[in-house]
DNA sequence: AATAATCAATAAGTATGAATTATCAAATAG
DNA sequence: CTATTTGATAATTCATACTTATTGATTATT
């Protein structure tokens, strides 16, 4: 009647909590499914709270269950890490830094931290993942990600922000479209136009900064595509099928038919931030975050 | 040999970097010295990494042992923490209860409840949306809403209502209009004059109760608008355009230049009730629950 | 309505491996 | 040189996580 917890408990219950359904969990974690009832109802012994609910042929999470799930998620990443890190440290390698980003932080501030880094400290591993800021975001409070590059203005509880690269908007225009670079003066010149632009959900800070400029112009724009690829905008664009308006620094690294005009007058600024867990207890992320300071 | 990190490792583990000496440790953790040290080689083994240096007599951690105690001690902190507040939140001591309402529940009755919920059990947090009739169920079903402030007298199978606050109604009347409290008697007084009332399928209850208070006195009303806002129907008596009778509560919380004449003598009542899922498993919703039942 | 199928829980037995005791080899102290 | 202390082995015991077999409850099928 005296257990306790074991690491076991844990990835019973993740699995269960994922499956909801106590014959496939058991069938993927290679056990037999009553020996995997008798492991959860410990477990809900041990912490004398019900984890589940066992209704009519339907497994559900309690909202203790709920919770826990998202620890247990945390604790069980927070683990594979710890092992990685010693088995570094062990072998006199220093660590690992988990690093996401996205599409369009890969121009200039993320080869430079690289490069910077491998620099400084070369024993240093790093990882590299493309995310959408949502991803990056959920990654990181799982402690999948120790370092992430968006474009939010607000980031949940137990975050930290620090803008690193302001960018400036650019408009994107068909290489044959009439207006150029001198003619541009107001963006309510291509009013009319239809727009392509990213996927509000995808990057909602951007979404409404677009919108902001436009409003300042006095017009709402007509927005007949949205896209999560700065290749597709730029395809869509292209084939003159709408307008986009893009942080300028991604005109370099594709090569396209399209022509930037850079809006250098406009006050809205594309900003690209990293985040990052206020208590992450990566070392190698110390020794991260001290080269940006500088760069 | 293909054996996994368990937390016994860690409490092991913890206790000889703790004490730096086998026996002693053993003792703390009341296992015999030989277990332990079996148990914190196999650990070594597994994560293939030295922790301990067993030099003449003297035991100490290396490195990546150092590394690890500190990961240790957070993790098991950590779990310590998350056992706790699982076992709040099973209890219903933590935790978040989602409330809709009609705009008339929020005048006394929804007060009155998150008020009590804030002294008794400040750690439940609350989140409030005003919504119809029909988006209440609608969300209490898919789960979205633990709790309901609605004017219905029947809701879907799978629901429990249960009343909560009768209230009269009143007659609204533009303020220069030439019937005023004392020469009120029976509503057939206004009753070839236009209503204004709340649509019927944002409030069944109160429509069919409206027109079931005229019908007793004899006269079917000319509905002139309808509308989901109590404001806007205030604003509509304003101008003349028709007379409205509401739940007598709603004179309160709005500045408007009406009358309201309580009709205390009939006998229909506009009832607010609460509704909920019958099988909601959030245990923060049971104390909100016991609460309300003694308002 | 009867049957089959599917689910999780229970019961009983097995086997893995964490614990025990007993012992050893190495190092230090007296 | 012994006596004592250290952590590591060896052999054994025992707890318990796991297995198979089964049940009871519910749903789907005919």
């Amino acid at each position: 009647m005296n257990y306790q917890i074991e690491l076991r408990h844990f990835i019973y219950f993740l699995a269960v909590a994922e499956e909801l359904h106590y014959r496939k969990a058991a069938e993927k974690l290679f056990i037999s499914q009553p020996g995997l009832s008798t492991q959860i109802k410990q477990m809900e012994e041990i912490l004398a709270t019900q984890l589940f609910v066992r209704d009519k042929k339907k497994v559900s999470l309690t909202p203790a269950g709920e919770f826990l799930k998202k620890e247990v998620e945390f604790i069980l990443n927070h683990l594979d890490q710890t092992k990685k890190q010693v088995k570094l440290i062990g072998d006199g390698q220093l660590g690992e830094v988990r690093i996401g980003f996205l599409g369009s932080a890969m121009q200039n501030v993320v080869p430079n931290l690289l490069l910077g880094l491998k620099e400084k400290y070369p024993t240093v591993h790093t990882t590299l993942e493309e995310l959408s800021n949502r991803a990056q975001i959920n990654a990181i409070l799982a402690d999948r990600l120790d370092l992430g590059f968006v474009r939010l203005s607000r980031v949940p509880k137990g975050l930290d922000v620090k803008p690193v690269f302001e960018d400036t908007f650019s408009l994107v225009l068909p290489e044959d479209h009439p207006l150029d670079e001198d003619g541009f003066n107001n963006i309510n010149q291509v009013a009319n136009e239809d727009f392509i632009l990213f996927s509000q959900d995808y990057s909602p800070m951007y979404y409404d900064t677009v919108l902001s400029i436009c409003e300042d112009s006095g017009f709402v724009p007509h927005v007949s595509h949205k896209s999560v690829h700065a290749q597709t905008i730029f395809k869509l664009v292209e084939n003159r099928l709408g307008i986009a308006i893009v942080p300028t620094t991604l005109q370099y690294g594709f090569q396209m038919k399209v022509k930037f005009i850079e809006m250098k007058k406009i006050k809205q600024r594309a900003v690209l931030s990293m985040v990052w867990k206020t208590d992450n207890r990566n070392p190698a992320l110390q020794k991260c975050m001290d080269l940006l300071m500088k760069l």
